[in-house]
DNA sequence: ATTATATTTAGTCATATAGCTAAACATGTA
DNA sequence: TACATGTTTAGCTATATGACTAAATATAAT
């Protein structure tokens, strides 16, 4: 049961429910394409894939200095991704506006995309820690 | 999809799985028998039940004093129970202790369970709280 | 070898969650 | 009405989780 257990807590996540839903759009992103997707910190957006790649339903694939995550074809448990895919993508709500992020993300290359994450990284956080 | 996300957020605790797990076999079980099968303070058993609730996976039925609860037949997002039903009853962990512990609870009346966690409540809880 | 770069891990902090006890509610009984 | 009883809500504490920054890894490029 705690396999079990884990596939609900991996999709018991917003962040992590929206790379479910990119990852049944596209067949592969690299981890900054999700990051800039998410719009969060890199550090952060790895741990989500780290824990859906932990509860077996994505896995990495790393070529060169890129990790490409992708949809595991043989889920654990005979997940019905189908009916995830069905009511994800049907969802409005974040969805829907992820839907134009994702496409504009893949005008991009993902050189491009990491060095604006780079410089965006310092952008105007340079406040003190108090 | 805030309302999907409840789903998953609902079913991704061990407790509530047990929930699920048990109204699985029995058509309708009362606070206290759910609250028995547990193990945990009433009040804990009690909240569980309202997220799964919540989330619109089970109902309560009111009658007198108690409360039956039982699957919804309309389930949202056409969330796929028979594929939770076979694969949480045949994942032995938790469910399967589960299997004995509610069978026995079925011999008792729902009186006599509320009596004896009425009765325990304070049995060797009587320390002071530091 | 050294530097640059994409990702992950470590460390920290704030919020969410699950547990408890006690009090409140709601309903049946004396 | 007053009391008993099953359940829920309120208030608290400890742990889990998600976010961030900084440091560490791993790989490519100079």
């Amino acid at each position: 049961m705690n396999d079990f257990l884990l596939i609900f807590k991996a999709l018991a996540d917003r962040n992590r429910l929206r790379i479910m839903a990119a990852l049944l759009q596209y067949d592969e992103l690299c981890a900054c394409q999700l990051t800039e997707l998410l719009g969060v910190a890199g550090a952060t957006s790895s741990r989500h894939l780290a824990q859906l790649q932990n509860s077996g339903l994505i896995q990495g694939r790393k070529k060169g200095r890129w990790v490409f995550y992708s949809l595991v074809e043989e889920l654990p448990y005979d997940f019905p991704l189908t009916w995830l895919q069905d009511k994800l993508l049907s969802t409005k709500d974040i969805v829907e506006d992820d839907k134009k992020r994702l496409a504009t993300i893949m005008t991009e290359s993902p050189e491009n995309i990491c060095r604006r994450q780079r410089g965006e990284e310092f952008g105007d956080a340079g406040e003190f820690k108090k």
